[in-house]
DNA sequence: GTGAAAGCGCTAACAC
DNA sequence: GTGTTAGCGCTTTCAC
C-alpha cells in the first residue's frame, strides 16, 4: 500500500492525500472524509522510510548500553525511553557488552540509520568514542561518566559526594577502621570517584589511610571472597562496598565465617538496587537516581536537538539508613 | 555527505561508488582504491533511510516489552538483541508499561517504520493485538504467552510442568498442607498455568484441594502481607509462591512474625531471579530459561522471515534445590 | 568496466 | 482547494 494507490482509490492526487495525512494545507471537508475513509479501510500507514528521506530528521535516537539484564541499567533505560516516547522519538537499541569495538561499530550503524541523537550509557569514555562521535556530528549525551572535558553533554551521579557522606556517616557512628571494597578505576565514576570520596572523608576526619584496608573486587558477588580474607586480618569494624552487590558478597562472607552483621562488623553498600531493602539484614546504602538520570538525559538531548547547547547535570543521591550499621 | 558528492570527488558516477560500497559488479582495481580512499577520508557512511526505500526490507525488528527495569525481562531482552545483532538486525524498542493502547500504537509505529518483524514480550495477548498484527502483515513472535491458538509463533516457558513438579517436590518432602500464592489469571502463563500445575499435582497425589490455602497477590512484594495473614490461620507447612519476589515477601512476613524458615514453614518461589541465590535463607525455586527464550525467539523470527513457517517452542526449566524447604 | 537514468514513497513548492 | 512536479539518497537495469 502506497500513497499513490490511496490517491487513485480516492480519485485525488497524492498531494491531497499527503495533506489529509499531515493535516496541512486546505482540503475540502467531504474530500477529506472520503480520503480518510479509504485510509481507514485499507489500514494504510505511510512509510517513515520515505518520509525521512525528505525531511532532515528521523525522530530516531540511538541508545548505547552495556546490557539490559541489570536492574540499575534497566531503570536508566526506562527513564530514557519514557522521555523519548513523550517527545515522539523512537529508540534504537545497541547492546555492547562493554565491547569497545562493538561500541564503535554501533555508532557507525546509528549514523547510517541517521539517528537524530545518541544516549550513551557508559562506564568508560575514550578519546576514540568522542572523536568518532564528533566526526559523525551526532549530538550525544553520556550517562554515568563525566564527558565535560570532551565538551559533550552528560548526566552524572555524585559518586564522590555520596561516598564521602557515607564514609562520614560511618565515622560519626564511631568507626575508625573502615574497610573499602572498590572496583577498577578505569570506571572513573564507580572506581575512581567513589574511592576518592572515601579517602577525602577519612582525611578530613584526620583518620590515617591504611592502604591494606583498601581492596578491589570486580562487579561480581563472588569476587569479594579473596579481598575479604585479607581485609578481615586487619579487623575493621565497618566495611564500605562500592556497590550493593559487593556489600551482599561481604555480608555473605561474614555470616559464613561466623561474624554477625552489624554486631561484629557494620557493612554498607551503594546503589539501593532493590535487594538492599529486602535483604537480611536490610542494607544501609546510597540511593542514586537511576530512573531520573535516564529521564534527565532524555531531556538534555531534546534540548540539544533544539538549541545545540551542551549541558552537564549532576544528579542527587540519598543516604538510606537501614539495619546493617551499628554505633560503636 | 551523499553518494553524489563522493562520486564527484572521485570523478566517477554514483553507480560506481555504489558498486564499491556494496562490493557488487566490476570496478577496476585502481578506481576502487581511489573511491575507497575518499570514502575513508570523508568518513562517509551511506544512508540506510535511502537504501531501505529501494530495498524491500529494513533489517529492523521491533521489540515490544512491558518495561526494562526487571531482571527477568532484561535477560529476555539481552537474549533477543544478541541473536538479532548476530544476524545483522537492529532493534527498535517499545516500552509499553503493559498499557494496551500503547501496545496497539507501537504496532502501528513499527509498521510505519517498516520493521521486518516484531518480537512481543507479553503477559496478555488479546484478539485486537492479533488482528492488528495480521492486518499489518508483520511477522511476529510472542514470548511468554501461548499464541498458538491465534496461529502465531511463540516461545513459552513450561509454567504448568514446572509448578507441578515443584508441588510434587513439596509433597515428596512430606508436605500436605501447601499454601499457594498466585497472581491474576489474566496473565495466562503465570496466573493460570502455574495454578493449574499446583492443583493437578495435588489431585494426582490425592491431596484434597483446600480453597482457603489458595490466595493471590500481585507482583509486588508488599502485596503478600494480607494474603499471608489469612493463609497462616490454616497452618500450612509449606508455601509455594508463584514468583521469587512473592516468596521473599512470604519469608519476610514469616520472619517478622516469629516463624522460622524453613524449620516452621517451608517456602519456595519460581523464577530464580538472582536474589534467590543470595537471599537468607537461599531460596529453592524454579529456574526458567529467560535469556535462552529471548535467543530462541530471535531465531524463530529469523526463520519466519526466511521460510514463513510458524513455530511454537516450549523452553525447559530446572528445579533448583536450596535451603528454604525442610523434609517433614 | 563504467555511466545515464528510472524509480523506491513521500513532501512541498508552485501553478492553476 | 487541488494537481503537477521535482527531488530526497540510494540501487539497478540497460547501454555503451
Amino acid at each position: 500500500m502506497t500513497i499513490k494507490e490511496i490517491a487513485k482509490l480516492a480519485g485525488v492526487s497524492t498531494s491531497t492525500v499527503s495533506r489529509v495525512l499531515n493535516d496541512s494545507g486546505y482540503v475540502k471537508h467531504d474530500v477529506r472524509k472520503r480520503v480518510e475513509k479509504i485510509i481507514d479501510d485499507t489500514g494504510y500507514l505511510p512509510s517513515d522510510t520515505a518520509k525521512d528521506l525528505k525531511k532532515k530528521n528521523t525522530k530516531l535516537i540511538g541508545i548505547i548500553i552495556p546490557k539490559l539484564s541489570s536492574k540499575t541499567i534497566g531503570l536508566v533505560a526506562d527513564g530514557i525511553t519514557k522521555v523519548l516516547d513523550e517527545n515522539g522519538y523512537s529508540s534504537l537499541l545497541a547492546k555492547t557488552g562493554l565491547d569497545f569495538e562493538r561500541e564503535m561499530e554501533f555508532i557507525k550503524i546509528f549514523k547510517q540509520k541517521r539517528v537524530d541523537g545518541i544516549i550513551f550509557v557508559a562506564t568508560q569514555i575514550s578519546e576514540e568514542h568522542v572523536n568518532l562521535l564528533k566526526k559523525m556530528k551526532i549530538p550525544t549525551v553520556f550517562i554515568g561518566q563525566d564527558a565535560g572535558r570532551y565538551n559533550f553533554s552528560c548526566v552524572v551521579h555524585n559518586d564522590y559526594g555520596a561516598t564521602k557522606e557515607m564514609t562520614n556517616y560511618l565515622v560519626k557512628k564511631g568507626h575508625k577502621k573502615i574497610g573499602f571494597i572498590g572496583v577498577d578505576e578505569i570506571d572513573v565514576a564507580v572506581g575512581y570517584e567513589r574511592k576518592r570520596g572515601y579517602i577525602d572523608a577519612l582525611c578530613e576526619s584526620e583518620i590515617e589511610i591504611d592502604e591494606e584496608l583498601i581492596t578491589m573486587g570486580n562487579f561480581e558477588i563472588s569476587s569479594v571472597d579473596l579481598s575479604m580474607k585479607n581485609l578481615m586480618e586487619k579487623t575493621p569494624t565497618a566495611i564500605l562496598a562500592v556497590t550493593d552487590n559487593l556489600a551482599i558478597g561481604v555480608i555473605n562472607y561474614l555470616l559464613k565465617n561466623g561474624y554477625r552483621v552489624p554486631e561484629d562488623v557494620s557493612v554498607v553498600g551503594e546503589g539501593d538496587s532493590g535487594i538492599a531493602e529486602i535483604y537480611n539484614p536490610r542494607l544501609t546504602t546510597i540511593r542514586y537516581q537511576y530512573l531520573e538520570s535516564g529521564e534527565e538525559a532524555g531531556r538534555v538531548l531534546m534540548r540539544i536537538l533544539d538549541t545545540g547547547k551542551i549541558e552537564k547535570k549532576i544528579m542527587n543521591y540519598k543516604l538510606v539508613e537501614r539495619e546493617s550499621v551499628i554505633k560503636l
